[in-house]
DNA sequence: ATAGACTCCGTACTCGACCCCAGAGTCAAG
DNA sequence: CTTGACTCTGGGGTCGAGTACGGAGTCTAT
């Protein structure tokens, strides 16, 4: 059977078709993201659809949305929630704008101090280094 | 022997002075972020000086460095390698100017799925949700 | 001298989003 | 029918920065 015009496909195919290992696939099922098709045969059998399903999953992704969020987000998809689709978005939304915010505040530092850094004299110390002996500001780790 | 005014201290009152759990230290010692002092007794003493160590390196974390950056900036400490330590720093701006426009990216993304969710008629379906493209599958929860 | 707090040491676990592997079964092509 | 590519199941490993735990030893205040 040819993959290309068939209504359903195997995993590899669709893993192919999304982007996304095979593993990556199995990894959404588990997590309830993706259905697990009931096999007929030996092999399961997915529709095309779910690499749309995928391609949502990874764009909620690079909007920075956790596969838990896609999860809810998943679930809500019949239309009848927006006011909670709204709230994960607006949740998120706020998580991001404290995260720039943070990181500007880091940029403004560390331009600062490369900046002064380079019109130090070299026989005083290096002001990056000395301003980092410094006792904690309430400023928590800033990753991902 | 009251903490204050001693020259040294038990982990426990390092770990308090400086704001961070116990455990952290020691992994700091692992990492090699932290020297262990030698013990002449059962209890390691540590000299108060580490608290400004400690200091450094949680204030470099909340500007983003990595542990393993750390390491190198205290590697670096003695002053004579002004321009590696400048180069860290760079690197460290350029990742963050990256992130932050990343995050601006999706910022705008997603205040605008937000504010367009909120006045769309009820009874279309929702931006957001239509924005990443959905396919519509049943979702069984296959959580084993 | 004894309670209770602390230290030491080592290992193991956490979180998130996967990746890799081995072994057995299965399918499609030649 | 064989070959080779693929699938299924299940388990483990990865990264970073810690946190948790458990048992034994030790210090200190009463």
């Amino acid at each position: 059977m040819t993959t290309s015009a068939s209504e359903t496909m195997t995993i590899g195919h669709l893993a192919r078709a999304a982007g996304v290992g095979v593993e990556t696939i199995r990894y959404y099922q588990q997590r309830g993201l993706l259905p697990v098709p009931n096999s007929t045969g030996a092999f399961r059998q997915y529709p095309v659809a779910l690499t749309a399903r995928i391609y949502f999953i990874k764009r909620a992704q690079e909007l920075g949305f956790s596969l838990d969020e896609i999860t809810e987000l998943l679930r809500l998809e019949d239309g009848a929630h927006r006011n909670s689709i709204r709230r994960i978005a607006a949740d998120r939304l706020a998580q991001i704008e404290k995260k720039v915010a943070d990181l500007k505040r880091m940029q403004k530092t560390l331009k600062h101090l490369v900046a002064e850094c380079e019109h130090t004299r070299g026989d005083l110390p290096c002001p990056i280094i000395a301003s980092l002996g410094q006792p904690r500001s309430s400023m928590k780790p800033v990753t991902a």
